[in-house]
DNA sequence: GTTGAGCGTT
């Protein structure tokens, strides 16, 4: 399973697809989202990145923690459990309550 | 044509 890492103190000029090629080089990601505003649509400054390997992202860590980007320090660390995005079982709700 | 600590939506 891939690992999930979170950026912050990025530029707000910083897109998914940079935050990607950002830790690109570092290994594979699997995917790489920025966090922005779901009514106004801004970046709040902060994206995840999510990698298949847990290594490479630990290394992307530690290459990316603290690094100058786009002329901002970025701050790289494990992202949290935001909650379980799986529906519990089969996702088939028993009609019966 | 805005700002700066932070952990996210289907």
């Amino acid at each position: 399973m891939a690992k999930n890492l979170y950026v912050g103190n990025i530029p707000f000029s910083m897109s998914d697809e940079q935050l990607g090629e950002i830790f690109n080089p570092y290994g594979t990601v699997s995917s790489s989202r920025v966090i922005r505003d779901r009514f106004t649509g801004r970046s709040r400054g902060f994206g995840f990145v999510e990698m298949d390997d847990p290594e490479e992202a630990e290394k992307a860590v530690g290459e990316l923690n603290g690094k100058t980007v786009e002329g901002r320090i970025i701050k790289v660390s494990e992202a949290r459990p935001r909650e379980d995005r799986g529906r519990p079982g089969d996702g088939r709700r028993d009609r019966d309550l």
